[in-house]
DNA sequence: TTGAAAGCGCTACCAG
DNA sequence: CTGGTAGCGCTTTCAA
């Protein structure tokens, strides 16, 4: 890797002059303005405790411009013993356009608040793993997506490494942690209760064959059978991959089946469906209702048109205010919120 | 909670916040060990220059297991002077799932390459600001999406803090940096190609309402412009927000327009075009041939089922590889690779 | 108003 | 084989 020069016995015996392609520091930037590294962090962080006057500041400032000077964030936060990142692991399943607008508007509100967010990618760890590979980074704060599977080691771990906020986006409260509650069961569950108020007796759930997605799919599918199981009526997994030839396979045995209403997993899904139904001569809504997820513009463009439950999430300016109070009095009993409200939109597809 | 009192004489005054919650640290570990710091780090790292009796690493591990310790990764890479962190700003344009997977595989081969991957939210800032934040962290290389307009000014900033590689992704080289083009001229162009040799003599290009898409809408509508004016043929711009509302707005004045070719930004907005084309009475492709990008599912469920333009990204692989190139040799001239590659997928729509 | 110096947590020298 | 120790770049207290 890098070959390591042997700066320190050269500059032992060498004047203080530094190698001429090392990164300038505040060292560097006294040196050349004729004042102390006290000085440069005085004039460089506007502290307001302390008067400097007014050349002194000029010339500080002008030597850290010359030389390009950077502060170094991770000593900083190594003397200060608290850093300000909010650490946000990525989510490993892929997520849709509404998230992404969330995501946005809550990192937007953190910096607002003065934190750094940063999305760590930590491919292939879970759990405790995860947990062990954040804590080293000592974020203030950490907010897991769900599909970690953080458990409560994992948050005693960050707890334990400084983290005086861990909050948690999932399906279920972990111990020790704030949660946000996402659960995906109250999707199914709602666009169950539509389908069996439109009469529907058996009714086809679409499990996408994408791995990644098991992560939705089975809360929505847990949710319709609440929902059926309550009302009596029957539920049938359908595996489907993303593709017309899954689809058609599927619509080649839909009449056996006799199901009267389906919930297609989402919207785009919903769609590749309904065009294998067509293909086979079947009528939507007539011999089977159906449900999307995610009110896209395309189920307005389908005819039938699609009726579908919008998810709705809240403002991440609210998360934001979570992350924040709970750093500054990360005392309180851990919060736990449902985040996720469903509307159903009715149309002709059911 | 585990009160410590640990009354250390040498310690002069105490550091802010220290009474606390006290963060283990190596020298509680060695501590509780009996060993010394250094012995504590040998063991943990698994140095191989140095040989520890198997007693006292078992010591030394239990030890850091019982206090649950976690090296503190900005003091580790500020005593090494180098850090394995990949900096990749998230990009600020909404990106589709193609561009995700992408990333994915390109934060997995970096992490088999030992880097530490991470996203840094800088919204609002833009250039040389954005450059200034990234090179607080000093990253040991950076891979900026071409959004974030870095300069030449801002790439130097980053060398200068440290950085061994920066690479953009983007439209357009930037100088000091290694370019992977990402030229949506390209897609385009080859639309409209397609377009053309068809015989279309006047071409409509879908302008999304959207300011966050303006960062793909205008190098596309100029790689058709490219292509028309060497053929002599016309384009026109077809501003369109994605709801039903405005394509029926497009669709009720396109018959005065006499477009026989309309490019349609993507599949999306191509569908959305299309539906309301047909609530004109608009024929696909007898009136007008359309084409849109991506190669969703969605353009084959369609009916006349969607020409598209497939983009093909390369590998992340090779992009993880020539990231640890260039921060193993540094030295060499930036590179410059074409990174989009198109394939028009012909269908019925054109 | 400015400077000297301690020390955050860690690792890599060199001595024992 | 293990321990002492210097110092990465920064902030902040205390002293001048």
């Amino acid at each position: 890797m890098v070959q390591i020069p042997n700066e320190q016995a050269t500059r032992a015996q060498v004047p203080p002059q530094r190698a001429a392609h090392s990164v300038p520091t505040s060292a560097d930037v006294a040196r050349r303005a004729g004042v102390s590294r006290a000085t440069v962090s005085y004039v460089l962080n506007n502290v307001p405790a302390v008067r400097i006057s007014e050349p002194t500041r000029r010339r500080v400032r002008e030597a850290a411009r010359e030389l390009g000077y950077v502060p170094h964030a991770a000593a900083r936060s190594l003397r200060a013993g608290q850093s300000r990142m909010v650490l946000m692991p990525s989510p490993s399943a892929p997520v849709g356009a509404l998230y992404h607008r969330f995501f946005n508007e809550f990192q937007w509100a953190l910096s607002r608040l003065d934190y750094t967010v940063v999305q760590y990618g930590s491919v292939g760890l879970s759990g405790d793993d995860a947990a062990l590979a954040w804590a080293e980074l000592r974020p203030v704060a950490v907010v897991a997506p769900g599909a970690h599977e953080l458990g409560p080691q994992g948050v005693a771990i960050l707890k334990r490494s400084g983290a005086r906020a861990v909050i948690t986006v999932g399906p279920r409260a972990v111990e020790g942690a704030h949660a946000l509650l996402v659960d995906h069961r109250t999707v199914g569950r709602c666009a169950a209760e539509h389908l069996l108020a439109r009469g529907c007796r058996r009714i086809g759930v679409v499990m996408p064959e994408l791995t990644a997605l098991e992560f939705y799919s089975r809360p929505r599918l847990a949710g319709v059978r609440e929902a059926a199981e309550a009302a009596g009526a029957e539920v049938r997994e359908l595996p489907l991959a993303y593709e017309e030839e899954s689809a058609a396979r599927l619509a080649a045995r839909w009449r056996d089946w006799g199901l009267d209403g389906v919930f297609a997993f989402n919207d785009e899904y919903a769609m590749l469906l309904m065009a294998a139904l067509r293909d086979e001569g079947l009528d939507i809504p007539a011999d089977t209702a159906m449900v999307g997820v995610d009110d896209l513009v395309l189920g307005r463009l389908l005819r039938p048109r699609l009726t579908t439950v919008r998810m709705d999430l809240p403002s991440g300016q609210e998360l934001a205010e979570l992350v924040d109070r709970t750093v500054r009095h990360p005392g309180g009993s851990p919060v736990v919120r449902d985040l996720l409200g469903t509307t159903l939109v009715p149309r002709e597809s059911s």
